[in-house]
DNA sequence: AAGGGATTTTTAGTAATGCTAAAATTTTGA
DNA sequence: TCAAAATTTTAGCATTACTAAAAATCCCTT
């Protein structure tokens, strides 16, 4: 067994953005370091240090904070995003891509902000396209728009119309076809990035990021 | 201020849930536990005490087993929902929230299984309803299926029409309504739950749960 | 500009524990 | 049945999670 330190040198950086993180929150809702601590049953030190990188906390110590914060524990965990100004796009103004006419294409809906957690696109699937089984992190949600697939997940298929949704752990082996000779449109929203979010990345569908 | 321990007092519960849900993942990749320990270069006994409770890791002994495992340190911290056999909802077998008639409804897509963040409701919008200014934790996203909206982010207003989305963070002020005089059904999802999951709430449009 | 209160940072210190190595026990497979 | 693999238990210590209090900084009012 390797020795190594207690804590700080396996988070590296990761202990920096935390801190960063949590002080960005909690200046987001008005709250003095007093504040938090107090109602997180800690010393304004201890925050302040935290904050700074200082000191790590422990697991419990994390948890009473993110409650005070209202935040997810993993959220403090996750890499940060990039911001972006705008909230809302209209169906003209959505990046697509597409690697040829023939191929299945997307139409990323999902804004990015700091701290977002969800990813969205319309994925404009043609007759016949199959994606390969799958299994990854997070969760993910299908909502059929227009046309008709079939969906396995966990190898039970289910054949999804208009109108019709799956929600499920992505852990779960999972894939998905237009079993139809009609274009078919899917809304999909999920926790885990598998489409990428930058057009120079767009022709890697499988695509995998590590959000923790 | 008042004395606590340091580590156990807060996480009461959770630390045990934390231990299995580690176990039950190990077991599931079929890792022993040397090889987690190897792999996070922790020792044998260490993860053996986590897994049973006995011990709290610190938070980047956390974070590297969790990247063992291949999974979110976030999923392990997520009080456990009740598990459900089927992921899938087609629109007949959907569970409808509505007052009366004449006000919005809800129809609940999203299902309930161990750590899910993501909510989702396909939301009928009467003509004239009016959603309260509200703000509240985690992030939201809206797709128009039918009909037309407005809808309010931090003072900025947009119409959307059918197709149209907008996602945000749902800490910022925001608020919708129908305008037009045609009822409007609108694809919510969120991470946040202020659409009840169980029929007995349908009445407490509002309601707020601690997801952290 | 001065003053005072609020807020944050710094300092010094210790009780607790995060984590180890190794022994003991249990489980597994041949 | 036996031996190896896997897990649990034990004993112990280096480190630190977290504190109280002092010092410094910030902010607002007069």
């Amino acid at each position: 067994m390797t020795e190594q330190g207690r804590t700080k040198d396996r988070l590296s950086n990761d202990h920096e953005s935390l801190g960063t993180r949590l002080r960005e929150r909690r200046l987001e809702l008005g709250f003095t370091l007093k504040a938090v601590a107090d109602q997180a049953g800690l010393s304004v030190g201890f925050i302040s240090q935290i904050e700074r990188g200082i000191t790590i906390p422990s697991l419990s110590s994390l948890v009473s904070v993110s409650r005070v914060l209202g935040v997810n524990v993993g959220d403090f965990l996750t890499t940060k995003a990039q911001g972006s100004d705008g909230f809302q796009t209209g169906q003209s103004g959505r990046p697509v891509f597409a690697v040829s006419e023939s191929s299945v294409s997307y139409e990323r809906i999902s804004s990015a902000f700091p701290g977002h957690v969800m990813r969205s696109v319309i994925i404009h699937e043609p007759p016949g396209h199959r994606s390969e089984p799958i299994a990854h992190e997070g969760e993910e949600m299908m909502f059929v728009l227009e046309g008709s697939i079939t969906i396995e997940v966990a190898r039970k298929r289910t054949i999804l119309g208009v109108g019709d949704s799956v929600h499920f752990p992505s852990t779960k082996v999972h894939s998905s076809w237009n079993h139809t000779d009609k274009p078919a449109k899917i809304l999909w929203t999920g926790t885990m990035d598998v489409f990428c979010e930058e057009p120079s990345e767009a022709f890697q569908k499988n695509n995998k990021k590590d959000v923790s």
